[in-house]
DNA sequence: TTCTATTGATGCCCTGGAGGTATGACCGAT
DNA sequence: ATCGGTCATACCTCCAGGGCATCAATAGAA
């Protein structure tokens, strides 16, 4: 089989038609050079140039070689810078698993962040629910998911990269509207539209627990498995509801968001992956999506716990 | 840079996943081959794989290097295999000068049994005429010339592939066209088509010279470069003409031809090269010219020298 | 013509690196 | 705890590629 070595001594040798300079550019004796195209023409049958005395020039057979040298050494220093570039995680690609309330919180700024840093990185988004999330990762159907905590298969690891409060939502005419925080138990007589505990078992989960901290059960009139979903009918005017804090980004009209004073636990926002599948491209996801979740996390910060409200 | 050595025993092992079966493909023992990877990935500065000890894991850079490899090996194998038919002149390209007339001739028959033989070389076809064979192969815009014999400038070699008698051609209803053959002095008096000199200047000198050596001047009442052209005015009746005895495969009716009692000399058909230009495909070629030239006599030979007729 | 300079080829030697063998380290299975 | 399987390490060998000196052939100068 031929040797790069030999490709790089044909393109020499046809470029400079000349065994001397030809030598002298390869960093070689000239000697060298000569046996080694030698070999090559015996290896291949095939005369590469014709030496006259005063000059040498190309066969057909060398022409073509020359090309097609030139060719194959590109492909392979392209081959080498790639592959090193996909070891520092410039290059490949990423699998990302979402939930759909993370869309109006922290995904597009670590993607655009993400896509600045590294523009090679083909990045392949789904949105699934978190459970979907959990069994995807086991099978490898995506790299990196964006999701909340959950009991999660052995081999697959989660860093929490946002904690967010819960905010009660009012309609804008409610009578709380105006207020700026409001206790839980205000709220034990109100219509409530609550995430249903089969799709959304840790939001389902967390607001009924902080109610019966409150000293009572919520009274659903409706559920609805999408944040956007629950804010819009509290918009509505359907009822109350609580949400996550990124709801506020949402963009939605005629709808007021109040601190609890109960200050009940916030909920997390977490990576999760498989040990086993930890590829530079993800070390280096999970270092950006880190970093937006605590610069996100600083600019609430001013709605948050009560405490440094400017 | 890369060697080939390394995209082989990281094909083998991507393959395998398994260094102990991929030394085993590859034909030399474990140790060298885990070293070998191991320098590629200092090398690239990229793990290729991830060892657990029950199994062997591509990464993503591994994953891309696998298949980058694959390609590049495959080019390799094809280039090599094409160097080598480069050598033996079943691939490249073969420029081809020739004369029309020899369009009537052997030029189809080389060219197919060519074709045949070297399916892989591209024909290029340019009808020029002798002094522009001359010309062009000098200056190498032709690889070869299927021509007639003149002066041509040293370091161009010709070949004679065959040998062609002049014929009388005359019109079906002139009072010689029933006759086999004719002795030159009858035509003193009938109206010649004759080749202009500038342009053929081989067939206008051999015509006029067994003319004077019969003891007269054929009369010109009109001339043409081309062989079909004097052939068709003979057909329409305006003359007489001399011409190579190929002519017969013209396909055109009304015209009869005869054999010359003198035997003037024949004209060859020869095949030219630049010496210095002798690629094998060429050398493919002139062979295959040369055996068609001397099947192509066999065949029309009962019609030569009034000897062997059947 | 003879001499010289140029250029590729040849002979001989040396060395780096690829490969081999033996063995170690680690881990899962029994 | 032991064994078997697997990749890594240590150390040695050997050869192919490279260097140096020189030859051979030829074009161009004298």
């Amino acid at each position: 089989m031929l040797e790069i070595r030999q490709l790089r001594y044909v393109q020499a040798v046809g470029e400079e038609l000349h065994f001397g300079r030809a030598a002298a550019r390869l960093h070689i004796a000239q000697p060298a050079l000569s046996r080694q195209i030698q070999r090559i023409e015996q290896q291949t049958g095939a005369a590469l140039f014709v030496r006259t005395q005063r000059k040498v020039e190309l066969t057909a057979a060398g022409a073509l070689m020359l090309e097609r040298s030139r060719s194959i050494l590109r492909e392979l220093e392209q081959l080498e810078q790639d592959v090193r570039r996909a070891g520092k995680g410039e290059l490949g690609r990423l699998t990302i698993g979402f939930i759909h309330s993370s869309t109006y919180g922290l995904l597009p700024r670590t993607l655009q962040r993400f896509r600045d840093l590294y523009p090679d990185v083909e990045l392949e988004l789904r949105e699934m629910s978190i459970a979907d999330q959990a069994t995807a990762l086991a099978r490898d159907h995506i790299d990196v998911g964006l999701t909340r905590p959950a009991r999660y298969a052995p081999g697959i690891e989660t860093l929490s990269i946002m904690e967010e409060d819960f905010v009660v939502a009012v309609p804008a005419y409610h009578p709380l509207a105006s207020s700026a925080s409001t206790p839980l138990a205000r709220l034990s007589n109100e219509p409530f539209i609550l995430f249903p505990r089969a799709s959304s078992p840790l939001f389902n989960a967390s607001i009924l627990r902080m109610c019966e901290t409150a000293g009572f059960t919520p009274q659903a009139i409706q559920t609805a498995t999408q944040v956007h979903t629950v804010v819009g009918l509290v918009s509505a005017g359907m009822g109350v509801a609580i949400v996550p804090v990124t709801a506020k980004n949402m963009q939605v009209s005629g709808v007021a968001f109040l601190r609890i004073q109960e200050n009940p636990p916030p909920v997390s926002v977490v990576l999760a992956w498989r040990t086993s599948r930890e590829t530079p491209s993800l070390r280096a996801f999970r270092a950006i999506a880190f970093k937006v979740g605590e610069e996100f996390m600083a600019t609430q910060a001013r709605t948050r716990r009560g405490g440094d409200v400017c």
